[in-house]
DNA sequence: AACGAACACTTAGCAAAGCTAACTAATTCC
DNA sequence: GGAATTAGTTAGCTTTGCTAAGTGTTCGTT
């Protein structure tokens, strides 16, 4: 909110912090879209990576249920990161319905990249941020992912990979 | 990050805060679409309406900035809210190149609605958040909207509503 | 006073990413 | 074996970013 100060939380109201979420959300990213943007991956492709390298061989399905979107938007994510080179898709053999994907080396790479980008911007803006902020933020990151992760759990498959 | 967990602080290095920081703003925005669709506005249009609402007449460069968008994205964006009904624009008396915006009755009503939405979706998913965890939040907001705001500030000219 | 530079904004056109609807192919179930 | 279900894709639309280029206004210099 384009309030000039927050004092505190005596003002902390769930309706405050809910818009000022909201707000700082999208203004985040469209900083951080900077940053991305000179890896050559936009945050949905860089985001939907990062699941990728971290979580083995991905169903297209699982990949879409974790970034919360549909199954063609995804799909056509992945499209995107094939034609770069970033991650390479498969047939399951066990259920040939299915699609693992699994990140390249190039794709490990370029993720360590962004984030060595990232790092870099963050570290940056912390200069201004004393250890006491920086603790508060650590603290708060967990609360904060679960209320941007959807309520249940998504996993219905192992990773086989 | 997909990790499984994140075990307090003593992980938490820039790098790992500044890519979760920026995953879970990705997956907040997606979940918090879905309750602003039922206003009718879409993210951006909301955050827009937000800038109006509490700043009085502003102008469009000064919203842009604000948003950090170009003014050719913002020019459409209150096209829109203008089609909508949710503002007004007037050419400023003074200086006759600049556009000032304001909210009408119907703005400040269906950001008030809006709010009112999104109030209801996290008090929900705050059942599963402790007092502790939401002190944690609240402490962590300032900072976070420092971090989501461009490190200068956008104000040129003062509002004259 | 006039002319060019600078500024605020708009228009035009492109790309990315979200969606739904409709389709194909594979699996499961009776 | 055939119907229903599931996984994924294709097609087509909307919104929202962007840049480039154009219009109109103001400023500054001479």
């Amino acid at each position: 909110m384009p309030r000039p100060d927050h004092p505190g939380d005596c003002l902390a109201t769930p309706a405050e912090i809910a818009t000022r979420l909201h707000s700082a959300a999208i203004h985040l990213l469209r900083r951080l879209r900077v940053e991305d943007s000179a890896t050559g991956l936009t945050g949905p492709q860089a985001s939907a990576l990062s699941v990728v390298v971290f979580g083995g061989a991905v169903t297209l399905g699982d990949l879409a249920r974790a970034e919360q979107v549909r199954p063609p938007t995804m799909s056509r994510l992945v499209a995107g990161l094939v034609r770069s080179g970033l991650v390479v898709t498969r047939q399951d053999p066990v259920d040939r319905r299915v699609v693992r994907i699994r990140a390249t080396v190039q794709g490990r790479a370029l993720l360590q990249a962004g984030r060595g980008r990232r790092v870099r911007r963050l570290a940056k803006d912390l200069e201004g941020v004393g250890r006491g902020e920086f603790r508060a933020l650590v603290d708060a990151m967990t609360t904060i992912e679960r209320l941007s992760r959807p309520p249940v759990a998504p996993s219905s498959r192992k990773n086989q990979g």
